[in-house]
DNA sequence: ACCTGAACACCGTTCAAGT
DNA sequence: ACCTGAACACCGTTCAAGT
């Protein structure tokens, strides 16, 4: 065929392509190969527009970061910040359980994706708003994310194999482990709201009176020392 | 050579030589035929220990999460529940960072795995013999591996670029973000404990007095709906 | 500029053959 | 029982060739 008169592929088909493959297939299943066949083209046609599988993959989960609702972090100097983060953790997680083959590959920081970027601003500054120090809302923002990901990252019920007779015989308290395979859904979201709710109360009392931001240009997340007050050791 | 009449591998050696390699060259590092190469021998020998990759892979994860301490959950009777759940998440969280390239692996869940499932047993246990109603338990045992698991797998500080131009132009609060690489394990402990201070103080808030076991044999972990007071929706 | 097939250096796994 | 080389069906990526 060589080039045709209007291009095959697009940054966006291909992306759109390839989450596709990994919710339906896994992420083995995303292929180079089988990725251009699924679009009708042959393999080495995605360099055309991708450098790499992993500039493709980069492409691919900041897609999904941009499924992230982060309007709640304008309105923080009148509500506070406990709803907005605890309604951002809700909209994080759901878009990650949306997509779950692709949370490991998710979980490498932010880099030079935009969308993550934007996330990580969005959060930074809103915290900072709402009078957090800036060595805690890098704290915070940090172990917000560490939550978030570990539970979309591999279901804890999940993860239990379906199988009595495995659990029974050698572990005295998992008699009836594998009965949560049935209850996934219900055990790994109440588990969740379980820990969001134990986190923001957490901080909420470990910090109870958050300073008033400081008038003038946006701060930047603190790379020093913390300053507030520190966890017990 | 054929059949030596001492064997050459052993699952020990294999999954020690596999461990090193996932550690020092990544995860993409450990082939087949690289393992089998670094131990001195051809491709499929490997396959006369281990049915497929996937279950050399398997004992791997099961290796590092027998390092796991949970000598702790025995005196739960005297200490409760606080001090043994702070403790055992530390050794937990240490024993994934020790092995960050195989946290994703780590992640899929118990499974069959011997030493995973020992440490949901002794989780599990630990929480219903410190008056945890089954539920609670299994909530609690599940929202701790959450944030163990998130906190070990991809550093937060580490996952920003040392890189200014980048943040600085488009990002008005990330202008001092690039500098978090060089912090990057005191920023990731630091969020990790002040998540694990806030989670464990915010679950003593929620629940303040958890009930004494009840006698007779051990309870497993509920399948049903959760019996104690749910977090505010 | 954008696609193709051929090619390179890899994979995991199977299997007959050797001792 | 435990190792070998050959082989199969895959990979990601490069590249000269086509329009």
């Amino acid at each position: 065929m060589a080039r045709p008169r209007n291009p095959l592929l697009s940054r966006e088909r291909i992306v759109a392509a390839a989450l596709e493959l990994v919710d339906t297939e896994g992420l083995t299943a995303l292929s180079t190969r089988r990725l251009a066949a699924v679009l009708g083209v042959s393999g080495p046609s995605l360099y055309n527009h991708f450098a790499t599988k992993e500039q493709l993959m980069d492409a691919v989960v900041d897609e999904v970061v941009g499924e992230v609702d982060l309007s709640m972090w304008e309105s923080v100097d009148t509500d506070g910040w406990a709803g907005p983060v605890t309604a951002w953790a809700r909209s994080y997680r759901a878009a990650l359980v949306a997509h779950p083959n692709l949370v490991p590959v998710l979980a490498q920081g932010p880099g030079r994706r935009a969308n993550s970027l934007r996330l990580a601003d969005a959060v930074f500054g809103g915290l900072v708003d709402a009078g957090w120090a800036r060595g805690d809302a890098t704290r915070i923002g940090a172990l917000m994310r560490y939550f978030v990901y570990g539970s979309a990252l591999g279901s804890f019920a999940g993860g239990f194999v379906d199988d009595q007779e495995i659990y029974a015989a050698e572990y005295p308290h998992l008699g009836q482990a594998h009965l949560l395979a049935e209850h996934r859904r219900s055990v790994d979201e109440g588990a969740f709201e379980t820990g969001l709710t134990a986190l923001v109360e957490g901080l909420s009392r470990q910090y109870p009176h958050p300073r008033r931001p400081t008038p003038g240009p946006s701060a930047a997340p603190s790379a020093a020392p913390p300053t507030g007050p520190r966890p017990r050791p």
